[in-house]
Parts: C-alpha cells; sequence; structure tokens
DNA sequence: TGAATTTTATTTGTCGACAAAAAATAGACA
DNA sequence: TGTCTATTTTTTGTCGACAAATAAAATTCA
C-alpha cells in the first residue's frame, strides 16, 4: 500500500527476496493481517517490493504447499479459511502432539534444549504479566515449538509447527478475551512440564501435556461459544 | 534422456506442465529411479519436457517444501538422502501414526471408506500372490493412505502421507529381500485391521495397528542388518 | 611439481514481455 | 428491462534473456 518501500533501496542480495516475501505474507497470514479468503495480488507484491513477479509466485507456492494459502488454476490465490465445522480434528492433533513433544522431550533432550524452552517460557511470562495477548499467543507457540525441537523426530516436529500455526490463527481471532484468570494457570502448567522434562518424567510429561491440551481446548471451545451466542443475540 | 521427448507434441494445456513434472518428478524419487544425492539438472529437464525453466523450478520448489529434494542457494538442488543414521524416528512415528489413524477410521468411517480400503487391499493380495515386490510396497502404501483418508483428520493425513512415501523409498531398497513368507501374514493382518475398522472396534483397531507396526519395524531392522553383514563382508 | 590466483564456463535467480484464460464490460436483441 | 452474446480488460502461466554466483579450468609463481 505505502509508495515509500518502491522507492526504498533497491539493492538485495541474490536469492534473498522470496524469503522476505514468504516471511512477511507468513506472519501476515498468521497475524490476520490477511483475513482468511482475502485474495492475494501478485502485481500488487511485486510494486510494493520492487521485485519482479517471480520471486512473489515462488514465495505464493511454498505457502501454498503449507496449506496458508490456496491457489485455484488460472484464478487468484487467496487466504486460506479456517475450518471453524471442523475444530475437533484440531483439538485432537494438538493433544496427541502436545503428549508425543513432550515424552520424547523428556527422553531426548540435551542441556541446550531446556535452556531455549526456559527462554520462551520466561518470555510468555512476561507477556502474561505485561497483560500482551498478541505476544502471549506468539510466544507460547514458540514454547511448545521448542519442546517439539527437543523431541527430536522430524516428522512430528513438522506436524507440531502447522498445528501451532493453525493455533495460533485461531487464538489471534479471540486475543481479545485473554484477560482473564487463565494466562496465570497457563504459566505454572508449563512451568510443571519443564520441571517434569529436566525430571525425564516421561509419564508425568504426558499427563501434563494432556491437561494442558485439555485446558486450551475448553477455553477454545468456550471461546467459540461465546461467539455463537453473540451471533445469534444478532 | 530419450529425445523423443522433445519432438513430441508440444500441445500442452496451460498449467499442466507443472503438475506433470512434479508427479513424474516425485514417482521417480519415491521408486528410487533418482538416487538420493544425485543433483537435478533444470535445463536438462527444461529440454527433456520441451518447457521452459519456470514451471520446472515450481516443481522443484513444491518437492522441496516436502522435502523430497534438497535446493542449496545458488547451487543446484538434489534428491534429499535417506537418513539411515535415525531410522527410529520414522520406526516411532510410523508406529503411532498407523495406530492413531486406525483408531480414528473405526470411528469416521463410511461405508464407501471400507470399499475404497478393500480395493486396495485387494490390490495388495494381488501383489502378494504375484510376488511383485515393487506392487506390494505401492499397494501397502495405497492401503494405509485410505485408512488415514477415512480417519479424516487433515493433519494426521499429512503426516500419514509423509511418513508412508518415506517407508515406500525404504523399503523400495531391499524389494530384493520380499520373497519369503511374511508378505501374507501382512495381508492377514490387513483383513484383520478392516474387520476391526469395521466393528468399530477401537481397541482393536490399536491393538492390531501397533502389532503390524511392529512386524514392519522388525523386518526393516532386519534388512538393514542383513546390509550392514554384507558391507563388512567387503 | 604443487599451491595460489586469474580466467573461463556453467548454473542459478530475476526480469520484462507475451499469450492463454477468466472476469468485467458493452452491445444486441427480444 | 432482462438475457444472451461479443468485446474489452485484467490476471495468470510461460517464455527467452541476462546478470550474479559458483564451479571448473587455465595460468602464474614458488
Amino acid at each position: 500500500m505505502s509508495e515509500a518501500a518502491i522507492d526504498a533501496a533497491p539493492e538485495r542480495k541474490r536469492g534473498s527476496g522470496v524469503k522476505m516475501v514468504y516471511d512477511l505474507l507468513r506472519d501476515d497470514i498468521l497475524d490476520l493481517a490477511l483475513l482468511p479468503g482475502s485474495p492475494i495480488d501478485e502485481v500488487q507484491l511485486a510494486e510494493r517490493f520492487g521485485m519482479s513477479r517471480t520471486p512473489i509466485r515462488e514465495a505464493l507456492v511454498r505457502l501454498a504447499s503449507e496449506g496458508l494459502v490456496e491457489t485455484l488454476p488460472n484464478r487468484s490465490t487467496m487466504v486460506s479459511n479456517i475450518d471453524f465445522l471442523n475444530l475437533h480434528h484440531f483439538f485432537d492433533a494438538i493433544t496427541l502432539m502436545y503428549r508425543v513433544t513432550t515424552r520424547l522431550a523428556a527422553r531426548a533432550r540435551r542441556p541446550e534444549d531446556l535452556q531455549i524452552i526456559r527462554a520462551h517460557q520466561a518470555q510468555f511470562a512476561a507477556a502474561v504479566a505485561a497483560q500482551d495477548a498478541l505476544a502471549m499467543i506468539s510466544t507460547n507457540r514458540e514454547f511448545h515449538a521448542a519442546i517439539a525441537e527437543a523431541a527430536r523426530n522430524p516428522y512430528f516436529l513438522n506436524i507440531s509447527l502447522r498445528i501451532l500455526d493453525d493455533g495460533r490463527r485461531l487464538l489471534r481471532l479471540y486475543y481479545q478475551s485473554f484477560e482473564d484468570r487463565l494466562p496465570q494457570e497457563y504459566v505454572e502448567e508449563h512451568e510443571a512440564i519443564i520441571a517434569a522434562i529436566e525430571a525425564r518424567d516421561v509419564e508425568l510429561c504426558d499427563r501434563l501435556a494432556r491437561a494442558h491440551a485439555d485446558q486450551i481446548v475448553r477455553q477454545i471451545q468456550q471461546l467459540f461459544a461465546r461467539d455463537h451466542r453473540q451471533d445469534l443475540a444478532l
């Protein structure tokens, strides 16, 4: 939209353009700055970044194979919709992946993994203290992503990141509602999970991860229930 | 390689080229017609299919985001390697996904799902009867993919397909060794799984899927053990 | 001979242009 | 006026070309 980007430094390193566009579009989609269903104009993006359509297209192809955008043949590509009708699939998947990655992290963790996990947890706690809902959402994602990394299984890591991204989009819809007592409970549950991973207590990790997933599932369900009542009131 | 393709009909539908190249490369990679580590030449492919590099590149980007090829910046893209050192990650993942998808299929299955699953099982049984190892590998993949489809969870489906593809590549390495008694056991286990899904017996599905996964894990481990002995003998 | 440096050749990433396909608009006809 | 058809406009998919980056070859120098 802003013309500034056009005049700005056209000096870019060869190959960096795709990543730049990819990262920015991805963030915008996950933050709902680009709403589900909204079309993406290749030419407009090309002008905005001062590059040709080729790298833009490559970024879109990558986003498409991650399911973040959908491309109809010979027609415009648009931001993927959130499937509100089948949230139980998301709930099933996040519950299982929380459990599996936390269990595996308890087995495979190394000292540096715990450091990284603790760093993200500190940022999450800070976001909760600051009542910064957007920061809560993203740091919470990073916390669980770090656990999935520590689990070291590339298959589970891949699906976990995908689920966490969908969750980020989902929670972003309701970021206003995060000013109740729940976030503090999340902080404490995270601490318990870290301790269990450090103690290599696989069974405890399983129980804690399951309870943690149940917690977030219940919260999302409440948010949606509330939302539906509002819809009916109109 | 063959010059015939160059002269062949240059009449293609707009947009079909990418899919054609993608499908062919994908099959070649999964069948090990393209060996892990071998480089992929864009120009050569472009000439072979009589198209420019643009659609070739798009196909390669798609394959890269599925992890089937790896692209180093400013350097050639090559077929991804199989990580033999960390096969336990594969074993963990396939065991869990067999269990989860079979369980969910028992709950979510519809009549048409069973038809599809049975069709693939029939093809698998035929491949076993014909002692056609390559057909066994691909039809076995389709059988489990059909179960994952019937489970109807897009997250689990996605990771299952990825795991099954890796398994196809892994088994393809040892397709010579399939002339022992194991395939017949697989046929019977598949039948038992189908019956359990039809009966909606979730717990039985879990046990059968786990046993089935254990079976294939054991077989792959044996194949690799045998292979290592051969290496040492040289 | 062998290591370091320059030159050449190959390959990739990006660009601008063009044609096919679809959408939007205008026109014809009842 | 409303519906169907023809025309224009917009947007996508593909192409050939070029320059940056890398690899390979040739040359220099110890």
